[in-house]
DNA sequence: TCTGGGGTCCTAGTGCGT
DNA sequence: TCTGACGCACTAGGACCC
C-alpha cells in the first residue's frame, strides 16, 4: 500500500445543477433539480438548496416534486456538461499526464506519475482554483494514499473543500465509517452484512477474510475484506477501453402490443448501431434487455460469428431475441446494446458479411430493410420546447425554455454573463420566431477560453500553504 | 417514493470439445 | 465405447457505480 498521498481525487459539486445555476443567473441560489420530467423521470442532481429539502439522485422526479415544489425542474444538457467536462480534464492533465476520468464530472489523477516535485496539496489547491477561474464551478478534492481514500476524502471534503489523508491515519478514518462507504457495496450487499451483524467497517476487518468470503462470494469479500483495511493496489488508468454500448428506453406508459414492442426494437437497434458506428466499433453480441410491468428485468444474449456493426443484423437480432421474452402485463423499458467489441475495420466488415451469409443462407446484408410496415402509432414524447433547453427569439434574443403547455411556450431571457434574472415572456408553441439554439458559454468560460487557448490559466504551485491536519478539511 | 440511462464486473449454469 | 474431469465460451442475472 502506499501512503504518501500522491493520488488525488476530483468531484465536481453538484455539477448538473451547478453549470444551470452558472447558465441561468435567475437560478442561483435557488433550488434547481436536474433529470427526467417524463412521470417516470428520476433525478440525475439537485443543487444544494435543493438537498437541503431532502431532494437527492436517483430519487423519482415525483418524490421529489413533492418535496420541494418550489424548486426549478429542468432537462440535462449534456451538451455543455461535456464541454465543462473537458475544460476540468485538460487542466488535470496539466497536473499529472495519468488522469482516470470515472464520469464527466470525476476523476483521479496519479501525482507521482506526473514526477511532480511539488507538495501535492499545492497542486490540489491550485487546480481547484484553475477549476473555478475556467469554468466557476467548485470542485472537491480528495489526496491520499490509494484510490480509496482519495474518493472517501473527497466525499467528506464535500462541498467545495479539500481534505487529505495522511500517511497512518488511514485505519482511523476507515473504522467508525459505515458498511456503505466503501465502493461495492450497494443495498444489496449492505443488508448482508447487517444480517451478519456487520454495520461498520472496523467490524468488517474484525469478522475476518473467510467470513467475508463466506457471505460474499471469493472475489467480493476478500476485495472487501482488503479494502476494510485500508487496502487498495488499484492503479489509475488512462484511456479505459469501453466494453459495450447501449441505449435503452423507458415508456411513460407500459407497452402491451407485441407490435409496438417490435417497432420500439427496431428504433432502438438503429440508435445503437449509430453510436457503434460513431465510435467506429463493431460488436459480436448483441443483448436485448426487458423491463416488464413489475419491474422484473430480463436480458437476452446471442453471439454472432464476426463482428458487425450492421443495422440489419442488429436489428434482425435484437428482434428474435425481444420475440422469445414473455412480454404479457406489458414492458416498462426496452434496450438494446452491443458488446464483444471490436474495431472497425474493413476485413471485419468482409468477414462477417460471408459469416452472416453462411449463417443465414445469403441475406441481402448491408441493405437496411424497412421497418415494420404498419408501425403502432409511436406516443408522441417529444416535446420541442422541454424546460432548461435553450432557445433564441428573432427580437427578444437568447433565453431558456421554463416551462410549456396548452400550446403556450414561457421563455426567460437571460444569458450566463448577466448578473441579474432576465424578464419571463409567453409565446405560442408554434411561434416562428422562436427556435432551439445551441448553449452559451458561462461566464468564466468567455473569459478565459477553451482549454489550450490564449487566455487558459495554468496550474499553480504558488497558492498560499497553510498547514493541513490529517484528513482536515480545507474550505477556501 | 417507486424506481433513468449507460456502463462494469462477478457468479452460476450450461453446452461442448478434448 | 463410455465416462468423468477440465477448460472454455456463452448466457443470464444481479449488484454496483455515476
Amino acid at each position: 500500500m502506499r501512503s504518501a498521498p500522491t493520488i488525488l481525487h476530483l468531484d465536481m459539486d453538484a455539477f448538473f445543477a451547478a453549470v444551470e445555476q452558472a447558465s441561468k443567473p435567475s437560478l442561483r441560489g435557488k433550488p434547481v433539480v436536474v433529470g427526467g420530467l417524463g412521470p417516470r423521470g428520476v433525478v440525475s442532481t439537485a443543487s444544494y438548496e435543493a438537498r437541503v429539502h431532502g431532494v437527492h439522485s436517483a430519487m423519482a422526479m415525483a418524490h421529489a416534486r413533492r418535496l420541494a415544489p418550489h424548486a426549478a425542474y429542468l432537462v440535462p444538457r449534456f451538451g455543455i456538461y461535456r464541454q465543462i467536462s473537458e475544460i476540468v480534464m485538460a487542466l488535470l492533465r496539466e497536473a499529472s499526464p495519468l488522469i482516470e476520468p470515472l464520469s464527466v464530472d470525476e476523476a483521479f489523477v496519479d501525482l507521482e506519475a506526473g514526477g511532480h516535485a511539488g507538495d501535492p496539496r499545492a497542486v490540489a489547491r491550485g487546480l481547484r482554483a484553475d477549476i473555478r477561474a475556467a469554468t466557476g464551478l467548485t470542485a472537491s478534492v480528495g489526496l491520499a494514499g490509494s484510490k480509496l481514500l482519495a474518493k472517501i476524502a473527497s466525499e467528506k471534503a464535500k462541498p467545495d473543500g479539500l481534505v487529505v489523508v495522511e500517511p497512518g491515519t488511514e485505519r482511523a478514518l476507515l473504522d467508525p465509517m459505515p458498511v456503505r462507504t466503501l465502493p461495492g457495496v450497494g443495498p444489496a450487499t449492505a443488508e448482508h452484512l447487517r444480517r451478519a451483524g456487520i454495520l461498520t467497517v472496523a467490524e468488517i476487518s474484525r469478522a475476518g477474510e473467510g467470513e467475508l468470503v463466506r457471505l460474499l462470494g471469493k472475489a467480493h469479500g476478500a476485495g472487501l475484506h482488503a479494502m476494510a483495511a485500508g487496502v487498495d493496489n488499484r492503479p489509475v488508468v488512462a484511456d479505459r477501453d469501453v466494453k459495450s454500448i447501449s441505449v435503452e428506453d423507458t415508456f411513460d406508459t407500459d407497452l402491451t402490443d407485441r407490435a409496438h414492442v417490435r417497432y420500439e426494437i427496431d428504433r432502438l437497434a438503429e440508435r445503437c448501431v449509430q453510436r457503434l458506428r460513431g465510435a467506429g466499433r463493431s460488436g459480436r453480441t448483441v443483448v436485448v434487455k426487458v423491463r416488464r410491468y413489475d419491474f422484473s428485468t430480463l436480458t437476452r444474449s446471442e453471439t454472432l460469428r464476426a463482428p458487425t456493426d450492421d443495422p440489419a443484423v442488429v436489428r434482425e437480432t435484437a428482434r428474435r431475441l425481444a420475440e422469445a421474452v414473455d412480454t404479457t402485463g406489458g414492458v416498462r423499458l426496452l434496450g438494446v446494446g452491443v458488446a464483444g467489441l471490436a474495431d472497425f475495420t474493413q476485413e471485419d466488415l468482409f468477414a462477417h458479411a460471408e459469416s452472416e451469409l453462411a449463417l443465414h443462407g445469403g441475406s441481402d446484408q448491408g441493405v437496411p430493410e424497412p421497418l415494420p410496415s404498419s408501425p403502432p402509432p409511436a406516443p408522441e414524447r417529444a416535446n420541442r420546447w422541454l424546460p432548461g433547453h435553450d432557445v433564441v427569439h428573432e427580437v427578444h434574443g437568447a433565453g431558456w425554455v421554463q416551462g410549456s403547455g396548452v400550446g403556450r411556450v414561457t421563455v426567460r431571457f437571460e444569458v450566463p454573463s448577466d448578473s441579474r434574472p432576465g424578464r419571463v415572456r409567453t409565446f405560442p408553441v408554434d411561434d416562428p420566431a422562436l427556435s432551439r439554439s445551441d448553449p452559451l458559454p458561462l461566464a468564466a468560460q468567455r473569459e478565459h477560453g477553451p482549454p489550450g487557448a490564449p487566455g487558459t490559466r495554468h496550474v499553480s504551485e504558488a497558492a498560499p500553504d497553510p498547514q493541513d491536519a490529517p484528513a482536515a478539511r480545507e474550505t477556501p
